[in-house]
RNA sequence: CGGAGCGUAGCGCAGUCUGGUAGCGCACCUGCUUCGGGAGCAGGGGGUCGGAGGUUCGAAUCCUCUCGCUCCGACCA
């Protein structure tokens, strides 16, 4: 993408209503734009991130065996009568009439909905196990939104819910549910630590939030710092395997971690002094286990082997997308603006033509451009006919991870200029080799 | 929902107390000079001051009502 033909209107000053640095750098770098209380459209470069992130989240789902579909955002009150949530979940929930006087709801969540679905087609044990999401916009109608996109009335998640014969299985699509989480997280270059957690309206046994540390997350957590020593990595872990997936939560879920809704002073003064931790966090997902409580309202049965009708095991389990962008950037930036993990950046990276008409100049930054996307790699080419200074601050505030200097001087040398974001080092090099570079950067991510 | 505050040009703000016909910086447009970390000079365009009603010769400014937004708190992906 040529900088002078995208929509990227960056801002010099910090908008007033913005107090935190991820939302505050999502307006500067022109991601997003408000458009009531908690409600935001996305701009070409939010849009490209948030993008990304939703086909991170599609593909570690469908990696661990997951099936996604799409429900529509405006559901039936109906629906919710069956669960007895319709009265339970109060102001939150957007209640709408249709023309017809119909009582209608734009979606919170989609238990019953899924439920719905489930009990419609499936009637037998063969079936199952099976997974269920879907990727889609949400309204709770927050008391107080704030924060830009960490807590808006209407937000992306990805919410998933499992069906199974019995407990144990159950159990293991809550395990598998953490362990898909974990690579998620980790791909996207964020620490999200698994925290025993309380169930609240969703209702259930089992349940553990995904916390990612930040100054200013909204829950208080305590934990042993050994905890955030701990990462996936390439590990090839089988999600049919249920002893391995087991081990794995194990691993991350021995340690002491819990958010202030269920800490433990005295489990917690058992973890030696110097690796007690109370910090913030950001919750970014969340899985539980609840059994049979939609299945028994709602009526969703399978037969047995043994011919028997049992109502079916269920959990479900989220991931809040549009606010893992918040997320992201609080726990990625620096004083300059926005580091984006290399995961999800908007372009892999950015070319900055330092005298832009100069015809060798041009050319370089022509060719470089071209060279990477035969790579598959799309560049963000900032062709304005501006000065260096304000292609550099563009550039450190919409956060690309790696950039690639091209002016007269070096290329008199033959050579350009590769910076890393992250840690401001630059290496000059052949265009040639630049390209070679980015690509090998990249090919750890895709 | 309790408490506090703010709505004046795309953004950041002054002007409101003490009423007199709207201003500054950035951004935008034109020209010249500049050109490796948000350039300089000159010129230019843009606002029924959130909305409605009222007081007044006259309202951004005073009064009443209303809408919207932000922050702190209790609740939540």
């Amino acid at each position: 993408m040529r900088l002078s033909r995208y929509f990227l209107p960056v801002l010099k000053e910090n908008p007033a209503e913005a107090q935190i640095v991820s939302h505050r750098y999502m307006l500067r770098a022109g991601m997003i734009k408000q458009q009531a209380a908690g409600i935001y459209s996305w701009l070409p470069l939010g849009y490209r991130v948030l993008k990304r992130i939703e086909q991170i989240v599609h593909e570690e789902q469908v990696r661990a065996g997951h099936i996604p579909l799409l429900m529509p955002t405006l559901q039936p009150a109906d629906l919710w009568r069956e669960s007895g949530r319709y009265d339970d979940y109060g102001q939150e929930m957007l209640r709408i009439k249709d023309r017809q006087d119909r009582e209608m709801l734009y979606g919170p969540t989609n238990e019953e909905m899924i439920t719905d679905i489930f009990r419609a087609h499936v009637n037998s044990y063969k079936d199952l196990p099976m997974t269920l999401y879907h990727i889609q916009w949400k309204f709770r109608d927050e008391m107080r939104p704030r924060f830009g996109v960490m807590r808006g009335r209407e937000f992306l998640m990805k919410d998933g819910y499992n069906f199974d014969v019995d407990k144990a299985s159950a159990l293991h699509a809550y395990n598998r549910h953490m362990v898909s989480y974990l690579r998620t997280y980790e791909r996207m270059g964020l620490t999200a630590i698994p925290m025993r957690a309380d169930s609240g309206p969703i209702g259930g046994d089992d349940t553990h939030e995904f916390l990612v540390l930040a100054a200013t997350g909204e829950s208080e957590v305590f934990f042993d710092s050994a905890v955030t020593e701990l990462k996936l990595g390439q590990r090839d872990v089988d999600y049919d395997d249920r002893d391995a997936v087991a081990a794995v939560c194990k691993e991350f879920t021995t340690l002491y971690a819990r958010t202030d809704e269920t800490h433990d002073p005295a489990l917690f003064d058992a973890i030696p002094e110097e690796r007690r931790k109370v910090a913030r966090g950001i919750e970014v997902g969340q899985i539980f286990y609840f059994g049979t409580k939609y299945s028994d309202s709602m009526g969703a049965t399978v037969v047995t082997a043994e011919g028997t009708k049992v109502p079916v095991e269920m959990g479900s389990h989220g991931i809040g997308v549009s606010r893992l962008l918040g997320a992201i950037i609080e726990a990625s930036h620096d004083d300059k603006g926005i580091i984006w993990p290399e995961g999800v950046t908007p372009f892999p990276v950015g070319i900055v033509n330092l005298k832009q008409g100069d015809a060798a100049a041009d050319a370089a930054c022509n060719g470089l451009y071209k060279a990477l996307a035969a790579k598959g790699l799309e560049a963000l080419y900032d062709d304005r006919d501006e000065r260096a200074g304000a292609k550099f601050a563009t550039m450190d505030l919409i956060g690309l991870p790696w950039r690639i200097t091209v002016g007269p001087r070096g290329l008199a040398n033959g050579v350009v200029e590769v910076t890393s974001r992250r840690t401001g080092e630059s290496e000059e090099m052949s265009p040639a080799a630049a390209v070679d570079r980015i690509a090998q950067i990249y090919a750890a991510h895709r």
